[in-house]
DNA sequence: TCAAGGTTGTGAACCGTTTCAGTGATACGG
DNA sequence: CCGTATCACTGAAACGGTTCACAACCTTGA
């Protein structure tokens, strides 16, 4: 039978000092060393290790920082969670991983409960970037925000959107691809998306012609939404706003009889491992996943911490070119 | 500015109520009707909402659920990871989700943090189910083990291991190969595995000749140590324990220039999403995961509300043929 | 009419820390 | 030798709920 844990007055007891003393010594402060020494021992006797509920309970600190995905059926965001996870224990924190699934309402209620749970800050992937709701909570404890810029956060891991889907669509007006189809993820109630925007305004440009169309990150689903798009529009190229829509054009493809990239050419966003192993490897945008890692859990340790210095990292993408996206003829190749 | 939220005294003060009135009726205990909506009416007017943490450390309980993981590298872990995050949200818990990485020392680490976190309750897929540190962990707080049976938990979901063997082992027999690699994932210290023991005895009773290596999840590592091996003992076929590890086969054979099923047959074991994808496609052995998902959820959800006759829900798997394996020249096909 | 029993509600202790204000003691500068 | 800092430590009040023991009131049945 595990008995009862040690309580900070029986630490006290067994040294003879006050139960204030005890707590800093523990914490290192205002004691001298030899006091410090004496409580160690006691505490290491006794098997004394201070009840994280009542700490927090008293002094308002929790140790643990919830992390706000915007929806985990995306394996890229699977990886990102666990990596940010893990790069927090390090941290000797802990990770509260919620789920919003795409909605922002949830994201919202979600929001809130970690702030109930008292969480020392959040990391976030917002899927309502503009929900005023974000501005208060940043008010109320550090956020740091990844992928979209939100107002009032004490940290920023932001990608140049811009410039990965300048190198997507380039690739893909350079091989000859005019007819594009975008596939994005859906979002239960934010119609334009920075991803739509940025991708009408880049096709506009190119003189590309653009039919949108948005998908669900599960691959069942995203393999029917991918189904409709090829049937109904026939297009050269999907451009997949994330690698595990990409991955249900694959099945779709497979479905309908279609090769990839003799028939339909494909596209990802962001580079998940998976894609390099694809049959054709998945060409795809590509965002370094540890750097994005190490910048959050940095900034949000630093925030944490009360370092509040507002900061923003930008990520830089790059083309991986692999074998989905093919020239199309009558365009002169190399 | 977040202006301080409201307390239980606050809520008594304006309903004229004792503060232990207050508690007994917004959760619906030992008060009258008519009470019951006056505090729930000023509650609501007040923005009341009970702090968790007080609450905790007043009543005990976290509504945290510990989840820890044996290796998070593993893409079936991770949606099993999710799924269960998102159970558990459901039914109103949160889920504190750690990796062990594989490594035994960690796990048992991480179970003692756990406990010191107070959570309600721990689902584990134990890396070291022989560690004695377990059974005393399962005196303390409810436990449902995943995948391994443990000494004294609530609750259990285990795989009929030896049937999947089975399964795996005849079909790759039944196709003619005798000459089989067994990849397992890399354990940091627990040498016979039971799927060494399983696969190895088996393999004896087919008369099938197994030579046995490990390899770590992450794809870049399973991909080297599946070169090595198939370098070494050029086997007609692969077991991989997991199909993130089959994975790194597909992608060793490539540089090897080895065509899969021609020159080596792979066979996977879980069926992730993404083994359907793969060309060829994987066959491996199926375990329903969203049935895992929900007896987990179901038993943890019914031990940490108290209900804790021990209960023990075994897995049958399937096998789910796709092109990975195929038959080795000589042997009489249909 | 009275004892027994069932509802509602109350006061106060308690959960296990942290933190604030303050108390002696010691050191130090002048 | 005195006033002032500094240091090491203490007492008590938070923190915001839950829970236990008990009191007041209302029924009920004999």
């Amino acid at each position: 039978m595990p008995r009862k844990r040690a309580t900070i007055r029986e630490v006290a007891q067994a040294t003879g000092l006050s139960p204030a003393a005890v707590s800093y010594a523990l914490r290192g402060m205002q004691v001298s060393e030899e006091t410090m020494e004496r409580v160690r021992a006691a505490a290491a006797e006794l098997g004394y290790e201070a009840d994280p509920i009542a700490r927090a309970l008293a002094s308002g600190r929790t140790n643990m920082i919830g992390l706000l995905c915007g929806s985990l059926e995306d394996l890229w965001q699977q990886s990102l969670a666990v990596g940010i996870s893990r790069g927090l224990r390090e941290k000797d924190r802990y990770a509260l991983i919620l789920d919003a699934v795409g909605d922002p309402a949830r994201e919202r209620a979600l929001a809130q409960q970690l702030r109930d749970q008292r969480v020392d800050g959040m990391i976030v992937q917002p899927v309502d970037p503009a929900a005023p709701f974000w501005s208060e909570l940043c008010e109320s404890l550090p956020v740091v925000a990844i992928g979209d810029s939100l107002a009032g956060t004490a940290g920023e891991v932001v990608f140049d959107n811009r410039r990965g889907v300048t190198l997507a669509l380039e690739h893909l007006h350079a091989l000859g691809h005019r007819r594009i189809a975008l596939l994005t993820p859906t979002m239960t109630s934010t119609p334009d998306r920075p991803a739509d925007v940025l991708v009408t305004a880049e096709a506009d440009r190119l003189g590309l012609d653009i039919v949108v169309a948005t998908a669900p990150h599960g691959l069942a689903a995203a393999t029917d939404a991918a189904h409709r798009i090829l049937d109904a529009h026939r297009p050269s190229a999907v451009f997949c706003f994330a690698d595990s829509i990409a991955y249900g054009v694959y099945a779709a493809a497979a479905e309908l009889g279609l090769s990839i990239p003799g028939d339909v050419s494909v596209m990802g966003y962001d580079n998940h491992p998976m894609s390099g192993l694809l049959t054709p490897g998945l060409t795809t945008v590509d965002w370094d996943i540890d750097g994005i890692v190490r910048a959050a859990v940095r900034l949000m340790s630093a925030a944490a911490d009360g370092g509040t210095r507002r900061r923003r990292v930008v990520q830089q993408p790059t083309l991986r070119e692999r074998g989905s996206v093919g020239r199309l003829p009558g365009v002169g190749g190399p």
